[in-house]
DNA sequence: CACTTGACCTGTCCGC
DNA sequence: TGCGGACAGGTCAAGT
């Protein structure tokens, strides 16, 4: 649930307020959440002062300096993670209690919290997560290509490298033998689902960037032309950049850093979530149907 | 080897 | 109202 724009939202309101403060403690109640956690980990972590926070795909890298070196705290989200920042209680950035009255988390931390990080002037980072898929990991900064995870991530969409002709061929793997590539029967929307082809697109964006396109998502990778490259590329750019703007999708529980939700499937989804209702360009019914392990909105008249 | 499916979890929603 | 079961979907391991 959390993608790209939900992570990127979360990693500009957290750059916004952590950049210069020192962790003085860090508390995890359940190390599922943080499975290297170690006394050794602790001890580098408390002290480090927050340099700033990163981003790759959907995932975020929040770099720390200690007085011996820098260090990454990566963080993934996966289904239901949250990462929320909560002021001195005597009120920062003028939010009574530290954080804004219209956030959806209050109480914390709660049965959900797993990860509590003190910071030096009174607040906190508090990691949530529901169904416990998400994870916390530090590695030394300079290590930071060889993780397993991050080292295999796709193309970063939002990049100025995200061509239609880049596009085309992250999605078409990294197959030696372009006629192999060429004749992929993988279906489009699996493809972009893929994070060693394209980073940061879940099932939501997956979805959207394919209606605007007018791509149907069962079409294979080997049926896709030229312009049906170039109309996905302009897509995808255009629903992420719309997202972020709109503070993200929040169609079951996310939050922002600051406990509040995104606007975007109100505002501007327009299949997703919206089996039955009319399609905004023919105004025929959306349809949901099964497609890569994932339930997957399109309009069966607009998207061929 | 390329691709698909199941497992990991827990909360919510739907029908009975 | 309570209860069982389907469903949500990011990623990895196991299966086809």
């Amino acid at each position: 649930m959390p993608e790209l724009p939900e992570v990127e939202v979360i990693r500009r309101g957290l750059n916004a307020v952590l950049p210069g403060k020192a962790i003085t403690g860090i508390e995890v109640l359940e190390q599922r959440s943080f499975p290297t956690f170690d006394l050794e980990t602790e001890k580098r972590i408390i002290g480090s002062v927050f340099q700033e926070v990163r981003r790759r795909g959907k995932l975020l890298i929040i770099v720390l300096k200690s007085s011996a070196r820098e260090e990454a705290l990566l963080v993934h989200l996966r289904m239901t993670g949250q990462l929320v920042y909560r002021g001195p209680s005597t009120g920062q950035g003028g939010f009574a209690g530290g954080y804004p009255s219209q956030s959806l988390v209050s109480g914390l931390p709660d049965k959900h919290t797993h990860v509590v990080f003190s910071l030096d002037d009174g607040s906190r980072l508090y990691f949530n997560d529901q169904r416990k898929f998400g994870y916390l990991k530090l590695i030394a900064l300079s290590d930071i290509d060889q993780d397993d995870f991050l080292h295999h991530l796709g193309i970063e969409p939002l990049d100025g490298s995200f061509t239609w002709q880049a596009l085309r061929a992250a999605l078409q793997g990294k197959a030696k033998n372009p006629a192999q590539a060429k004749a992929s029967p993988m279906s489009v929307k699996a493809a972009l689902l893929d994070q060693k082809r394209i980073a940061g697109i879940g099932n939501i964006y997956a979805d959207e960037s394919l209606f605007r396109a007018g791509i149907d998502p069962r079409r294979s990778l080997a049926s896709l032309k030229v312009g049906d490259y170039r109309r996905l590329q302009a897509a995808i750019r255009e629903c992420l950049n719309q997202s972020i703007i709109d503070g993200g999708s929040t169609s079951r529980n996310y939050v922002d850093s600051f406990g509040l939700r995104g606007e975007y499937l109100d505002l501007h989804a327009a299949v997703y979530g919206r089996s039955g209702q009319a399609c905004p360009r023919c105004g025929k019914p959306i349809t949901k149907i099964r497609l890569a392990g994932r339930g997957t909105h399109l309009c069966e008249h607009c998207q061929r």
